[in-house]
DNA sequence: GTGGTCTAGACCACC
DNA sequence: GTGGTCTAGACCACA
């Protein structure tokens, strides 16, 4: 059974960000998150490079900088999983420091178009709907 | 020695995006917003490279994409003009659209993190108020 | 339940060094110091990977890398007991041989990172009074 | 002249430590030890590469590893450099605690031997002195 | 010129 | 079965 692992990951292979960097990021996310837990396992490599019909040391390079990052832990010779230190962060406050930088980023932009606070709030507020439904 | 140039661009040689973007981001923003009008000279690649301590390659590759895109035109001996055919839009909702993908691509990690609305709304607000001051 | 074997290894899971050769690495030390005597009984391997919550195999696999380097005899029915041959070696110098290549290691780093030859003795020294604690 | 870069790397083939562990190593001591200076270029992959008669990936894989470690910064199609906050400590006691994870493991060895203090003291301080030989 | 990414395929160590 | 390492060779982005 490995509809969950099919599950976890998606990549857009030609997007402008390299496919281990995808995987890094929505791992990384998937557990800062809280859905995936200490202790849970990870697909394979081989599986994984399987599904996403990527090489295997694309997947195993994702897995590596995971690993050299503290987010998973190798379990020799069974495969890798989420390191114990790794606790989701219930504060919200230090989730929100996560895209404190893209938000800063988009701030400097509006700056630079001279856009008014009230309408740039306004079309967060759009996406963030749209998100919902 | 153009004081102004100086203070147009800024690049951070370390950041994820290429330098040669940054500018063309920048000019663009820049033109849109109105701070730049049609007719208004550039500084020159040499001068531009020197002051940002960049390869002068990279300015001219810039200013190409912007003539290229139909941004900048190219004045005989007097170097690089903003196009006539540039007008600052003064719709709002034309340059809302430039910062809509980082809002989009914002809007997706704090989903992924699971961060409720109101949270992203109040960072925003707040770190657009920074900006003001 | 045998209080002894549950005390007489000690391995660290997560660490680079792999798991048998941790075991290995133990029993022989504990022979060559007299800890372990010529005829003791070890754990067997149900017992051991019970404990140490490792897979069986790799208790196997140690013990046979064990029996083959002579320092344990496998006694039908009874399991593996410390070989005859093996006394425990009272010459100080034959034992500090053992740990020269780890010192060895540490002199070599301590080089490349230019630490003067007292403080390392010092730190050295600070370690082995904390042990004794 | 590339006699400082074939003189800057040295590694062991066959060695049980792979290839690219080898060179962060190397690479991480020198910074520290303050061979090697924020700003101070490193050999090119693939003059590295060539050097060392490996493949490049092989030096491009520990290069990006530093990178992570924020030991070294990339220079966009320049090179990589010593990163701008690694400032050789000048602290012995910092650089102490590199080593002493090592001289732990030689002390819980020894324990294990029943050495004594005075024997492992002495024989590391012959070590200490045949390196300055 | 620089490093980055990915592939295909091989071999090894560990459990 | 698991992940790790290395090679050879290709293509891309950047300065």
């Amino acid at each position: 059974m490995n509809s969950q692992s099919s599950l976890m990951f998606q990549i857009q292979p030609s997007s402008g960000t390299p496919i281990y960097r995808q995987i890094i990021d929505q791992v990384s996310r998937l557990v800062i998150s809280g859905f995936l837990k200490p202790g849970d396992e990870l697909p394979s490599v081989r599986q994984a490079a399987g599904e996403l019909e990527v090489n295997p040391m694309t997947i195993s390079k994702a897995y590596s900088m995971l690993e050299a990052g503290g987010v998973l832990e190798r379990m020799r010779g069974k495969g890798m999983i989420v390191a114990s230190g790794q606790d989701s962060s219930k504060d919200i406050r230090k989730r929100l420091e996560i895209i404190r930088p893209i938000l800063e980023e988009a701030v400097t932009q509006a700056g630079q178009l001279a856009l008014p606070k009230e309408s740039i709030m306004e079309l967060l507020s759009e996406l963030l709907e749209e998100k919902n439904e």
